[in-house]
RNA sequence: GGGCGUUUAGCUCAGUUGGUUCAGAGCACCUGCCUUACAAGCAGGUGGUCGCAGGUUCGACUCCUGCAACGCCCA
């Protein structure tokens, strides 16, 4: 093996192979039980970022995991088309060339668009490939191919004829920049701070005037009302009377109505029915026709004085309140923080505005989608995201799906020009169904993005046809993603699953953080603190970047990413490469095994090291299996680091340098076995090095069913032997390593040489415990570098020792001359009132009487143990301390 | 305005049903080491009243209430 792994060269190779031999391609014929993933589909001219790289390590390693664990594991992949997102990236790049859409028309257009995606498209899949994403890319989707496109169609068309589709004039979120109605979900909310205007609005007869408060006066020239409270006492006399609106000078009720909010501004408020959505239901309930008076990218219009056409709302705004300042009419205008929608796309200041668009009828879709989660056959994961899942199920609303532009799926809806006949087909129509004319004419919008990946899960594996893989692979296991779609993708992944499929496209769905900068900023290009993943991995490769995201990330909380965060995988391939490199350097020649060396030929550190393993896998799997990635990365660090590398690998040199040729065998089987497990156990998070390691082993050792040459995809997933746990040998064995830390605690606290070996004494407190001790003398010699320790009851305290006391057990190093006499007192009193503390809080427990009586007596019984315990550890300590002294 | 989350060592965070001094890990820091796998390393060490105030309990980082700060979602 190489000194230094070189994940850069190792990871594009094997990856290669992989792709090659076609490993990650599930089998739908396959008598496997199934196991499936749909990836949320990125942009498809997206670049991969933190985000992406997190929620794909998540699923790739819950993918492999069940590959290993014998299942037929089916990660479909695909990609997204992002209307708005995808229409705006090129209308920018036609800019910079001085072109413009409406120059192309609508088909130059999307064949622009189609040529940008092919350019692009290749981009995010190579990148998940760089992440070692182990996808079946057999089935890559995109939401505009033609299998998808019909499911889209066929899904329109279905819930046009059952009436859950319809079309209206309605108030809806409108991106004037973008130029799109958008649905509430893409409307952002952001608190701005504004003004709230008080404009006096003077009686048409002269009578004087009502001030009504707003924080949008320009909508003022759109007003068909004023509104107050029919209950608020203030106004009740007013109720009918005309006002005369200022600036256009048009006569306008003063209405009531239980909307208005007495204690909201001055309780009287004008009335707006074409641009804000209150003010369109008010409209509604007082037969008010809406006048519109700003037009599609937000500049003022219609039957308006002269002056404001074509003038920006923003400026308008201001103009307004200059004119009516100079009328007088203006009381005062308090500075005022109301939320604002803005777009999710462009960020512009979103529009209410008054057209006519395509809705879905959400409430008889939400109401299984509400059962299915409160019966928690579908689980969210943090839990919490169910409330917040099942309030948004229970206050749905129609959803907006038409979008006035061009890239995405058409509206698949036709209007006759004879007869004015409005029909909906899954096929292109060209003649009139009722009037058989030809003058038809298909809808200009394109639906929301969203309206065909709420169909992703079942329309990828090539519904509504009944295909083999739709009948292995769905419903799909878990859903993985991030809680800012929760609402846009999951929950009407769900409605639409139940409904067209009646089944729930999957069973968890698992949310994870978002990937933030080291001091909590969400990453974004407009901030430029986004970190590319595809550094990273270039750099410390993808294994390292993969465990890291899984070290750092806690189960659903935000990531805080900060510039030496890759270092831990990175650190941890290190060690893992290098432990494994030199256990294979003792391999002189190919070794065969057949089976663990026999029970009594194992050595306490071995019987150790089977049982932390076979712990460690019972804690990895079970983490798995509850989806819990994070809890398996940590586990399989502490035990691959600490237990293995720091501990087992060090008691074995002695059998590996030694000249005992039988004891080496078995230190190299047991270690064999280990890192077998271990590269197992850590395939699903780091695919790449444990690939690498896995050839190297295989080349080296041969095991039959345990260490056989082949790919480690398709090694079997540990499982954990239970004969082989044996937590109270555990126990017996970290007394061991306690007595080697405080003797190497003594050695570094009077910074004694390390080639300065030194003898060891230790008086036990019962035989027992001192045959066991002695027992391990050899691997205590070679831990803390000594020549010999002693064991015995009655030997004599040496004098000019460093000294420690471990469960009773004292413990003396001679080293004439190295040892400080200061330093140990000092050590020793420190020691001593750390003990008497924790005996005087034992002490108190135990005096309290209400402890004693209402206490358990099994907490009783370890307490007066621990108390006995501590008690001679004191006793013990302040002898040497005399004897010091 | 409503809801949710977070608050533990200088930093980033673990801590699953209340019970062993349960106050932990990594990074950072201090000391000593290029000990024939690894200096991306080894050994040892110093850091914390678990946000604040109450309450329940024999016992609270853990459960309850209130408050504060920060963050997110919805209106």
């Amino acid at each position: 093996m190489e000194k230094q792994y070189n994940p850069s060269i190792v990871e594009d190779r094997i990856y290669a192979e992989w792709l090659t031999k076609k490993y990650f391609h599930a089998n739908e014929n396959s008598a496997k039980p199934s196991y499936s993933i749909v990836i949320p589909p990125p942009n498809v001219t997206g670049i991969l970022h933190m985000g992406h790289a997190l929620n794909n390590t998540i699923q790739d390693i819950l993918i492999r995991f069940k590959r290993m664990d014998g299942y037929e594991s089916m990660w479909m992949p695909g990609t997204d088309h992002a209307g708005i997102a995808t229409q705006n990236v090129v209308e920018k790049k036609l800019a910079k060339e001085k072109r413009n859409r409406h120059q192309l028309g609508r088909e130059g257009f999307v064949s622009e668009v189609w040529k940008w995606k092919e350019e692009y498209h290749a981009t995010i899949s190579a990148q998940l490939k760089k992440l070692g994403s182990s996808c079946d890319w057999d089935r890559e989707r995109f939401t505009m191919d033609e299998g998808l496109s019909a499911s889209v169609r066929k899904v329109f068309v279905q819930l046009y004829k059952e009436g859950l589709v319809y079309r209206g004039k309605y108030i809806i979120n409108w991106c004037p920049r973008c130029h799109t109605a958008l649905s509430d979900e893409e409307a952002e909310h952001k608190e701005l701070e504004g003004g709230m205007h008080h404009f006096r609005y003077p009686f048409a007869d002269g009578s004087g005037f009502v001030v009504v408060a707003t924080t949008r006066p320009e909508t003022m020239l759109g007003d068909t009302a004023v509104a107050v409270n029919p209950k608020d006492p203030r106004y009740t006399a007013l109720i009918g009377k005309k006002i005369l609106l200022p600036l256009v000078n048009r006569e306008i009720p003063l209405i009531a109505d239980d909307f208005c909010d007495k204690e909201f501004g001055t309780g009287a408020v004008k009335v707006t029915p074409a641009h804000d959505p209150n003010d369109f239901q008010m409209g509604q309930r007082h037969n008010m026709t809406p006048i519109v008076i700003m037009d599609g990218y937000a500049k003022m219009c219609g039957d308006i004085p002269q002056k404001y056409i074509g003038v920006d709302r923003f400026e308008a705004r201001k103009m307004i309140i200059e004119d009516m300042t100079a009328l007088g009419l203006v009381e005062k205008i308090e500075k005022h923080t109301h939320s604002v929608g803005h777009c999710y796309r462009c960020a512009t200041v979103v529009e209410p505005y008054f057209s006519d668009q395509w809705f879905v009828r959400m409430k008889p879709l939400a109401e299984k989608a509400l059962t299915v989660a409160q019966n928690d056959e579908v689980t969210f994961h943090p839990q919490r995201w169910k409330k917040i899942y099942c309030d948004w199920m229970e206050n749905i609303r129609d959803w907006c799906i038409s979008r006035q532009i061009w890239w995405g799926h058409r509206i698949p809806v036709w209007y006759c020009d004879e007869c004015g006949h409005v029909m909906a087909s899954e096929t292109d129509l060209t003649k009139c169904e009722k009037c058989g004319s030809a003058k038809l004419r298909q809808d200009e919008d394109v639906l929301d993005t969203w309206f065909s990946s709420w169909l992703w899960p079942f329309s990828t594996m090539g519904w509504p046809e009944n295909t083999t893989a739709l009948q292995k692979f769905y419903p799909t296991n878990e859903l993985v993603t991030a809680p800012e779609i929760l609402f846009f993708w999951v929950a009407r992944m769900i409605m639409a699953g139940l409904h067209f499929t009646g089944k729930l496209p999957f069973t968890r769905v698992l949310l994870h953080g978002t990937v933030r900068d080291d001091s909590g900023r969400k990453m974004s290009k407009s901030l430029g603190n986004s970190v590319d993943p595809l550094g990273l991995i270039a750099e410390h490769g993808a294994d390292a970047l993969r465990f890291s995201l899984m070290m750092i990330t806690s189960q659903g909380a935000d990531v805080y990413w900060g510039k030496a965060s890759c270092e831990i995988g990175r650190n941890f391939a290190n060690k893992l490469w290098n432990a494994s490199r030199f256990l294979l350097s003792n391999v002189k020649e190919p070794m065969r095994f057949d089976s663990l060396p026999s029970s009594e030929v194992l050595k306490a550190e071995d019987r150790w090291i089977l049982s932390r393993l076979n712990s460690t896998i019972a804690s990895v799997r079970e983490s798995l299996d509850n989806i819990r990635t994070n809890d398996a990365a940590r586990t399989l660090y502490e035990f691959t680091w600490s237990d293995f590398c720091d501990w087992y690998i060090e008691a074995k040199k002695s059998d590996f340098y030694g000249e005992d040729e039988a004891a080496r065998n078995a230190a190299l089987s047991i270690c064999a076995h280990v890192l077998s497990n271990i590269l197992r156990l850590l395939h699903p998070l780091m695919p790449f090095i444990t690939e690498e390691i896995w050839q190297h082993l295989t080349e080296n050792i041969s095991w039959k069913g345990e260490i056989e040459k082949g790919t480690i995809m398709f090694t079997s997933f540990p499982k954990a032997d239970a004969a082989r746990i044996d937590t109270a040998y555990e126990e017996r064995f970290s007394m061991i390593k306690e007595i080697i830390v405080a003797l190497r605690t003594i050695r570094s606290e009077n910074n004694v040489p390390p080639d300065k070996k030194g003898t060891a004494l230790i008086i036990p407190v019962t035989d027992d415990d001192g045959k066991w001790i002695k027992s391990q003398a050899a691997l205590i010699n070679s831990f803390v570098r000594l020549d010999k320790t002693d064991v015995s009851r009655d030997a004599a305290k040496p004098a000019f020792a460093g000294q420690a006391v471990v469960k009773g057990h004292e413990l003396y190093i001679s080293l004439e001359g190295l040892i400080d006499m200061n330093k140990e007192i000092e050590r020793i009193t420190k020691e001593i009132d750390r003990v008497k503390g924790f005996v005087a809080s034992i002490e108190k427990k135990l005096s309290n009487e209400a402890f004693v009586a209402k206490a358990p007596a099994s907490v009783i019984e370890i307490e007066k143990e621990k108390m006995a315990n501590q008690k001679l550890n004191l006793e013990k300590l302040e002898q040497s301390l005399a004897a010091l002294k």
